[in-house]
DNA sequence: CTGGATGCAAACGCTTTGCAAATAG
DNA sequence: CTATTTGCAAAGCGTTTGCATCCAG
């Protein structure tokens, strides 16, 4: 079992502003805005905190380039992301996949162990407003 | 066009040690295979040329947990990988996936840009043996 | 010759860790 | 009261960069 933490003011700072948070942010950004929000939590305690919700599956997190991680608040079961490369909108992915990446493995003899995917791109409203800048920088 | 490099001999190192790794490599296995194999080509160097091959496409790139970047030598179209956790082995997933994840950003009006896929797993060489060192283990 | 490539070491950015002080249970 | 957790600053790690030197074209 996983072993249970204390319930510390900062923990429960840090889960309610990850939960706040649309898609996902960095450490450091949540960090920035918990002390932006008048709540001075240590970094390193972010960190150790996220990395725990991470673990414990409250959290889940992908990395970016850059060797950044990412952290988003998530109750639910294994999924993947579809994400915004403008705006970091994130739409989850349903499970619809695993069947495929079972079989993968499958048809190589491989044992499964984990697999992760990530889908980048530009929604809707992003790419709308990015035409209409194309079209005013039109010479 | 990608403006083409000058041909330098710690280019041509690089890019025949990488071409002879099973697997993928991180940047600093690469530099210490090439410093064993007495080519003391700089690290920065090694670092350089693994960002180039990789922009250029002649080499993919995945990030590994930890931050590591690992690169292996890749003449192919796009493509995704299946590797084995214990012995590093990888295998090319095929493109029929390509659908699903553009069915994926259709139905959700996204503009797709790019995706990662990576799947690891435990082949059917090292689950073998580690059947029979568990087995040993026994009491 | 001359500009791009190399090598070194210093700089970087994100993350982790050591340790004393604070605090949950 | 005692074991955890926090906060700070320092260390760590992979990667990038500044700059003088080197060498491919």
């Amino acid at each position: 079992m996983a072993p249970r933490r204390r319930n510390t003011q900062q923990r429960a700072l840090i889960e309610a502003e990850l939960a706040d948070c649309q898609g996902f942010v960095s450490a450091q950004e949540l960090h920035a805005r918990l002390r932006e929000a008048g709540s001075p939590v240590g970094l390193a305690t972010v960190y150790r905190n996220l990395n725990d919700l991470a673990e414990s599956g409250a959290a889940d997190t992908i990395q970016m380039n850059g060797a950044e991680q990412l952290y988003r608040s998530c109750s639910d079961q294994h999924h993947h992301h579809l994400v915004c490369i403008d705006c970091g909108k994130t739409i989850e992915i349903g499970p619809e996949h695993e069947d495929w990446v079972e079989s993968i493995a499958r048809r190589k003899r491989f044992t499964l162990v984990s697999h992760t995917i990530e889908v980048f791109g530009r929604c809707p409203d992003c790419r709308r407003s990015l035409r209409a800048r194309e079209l005013t920088a039109t010479k």
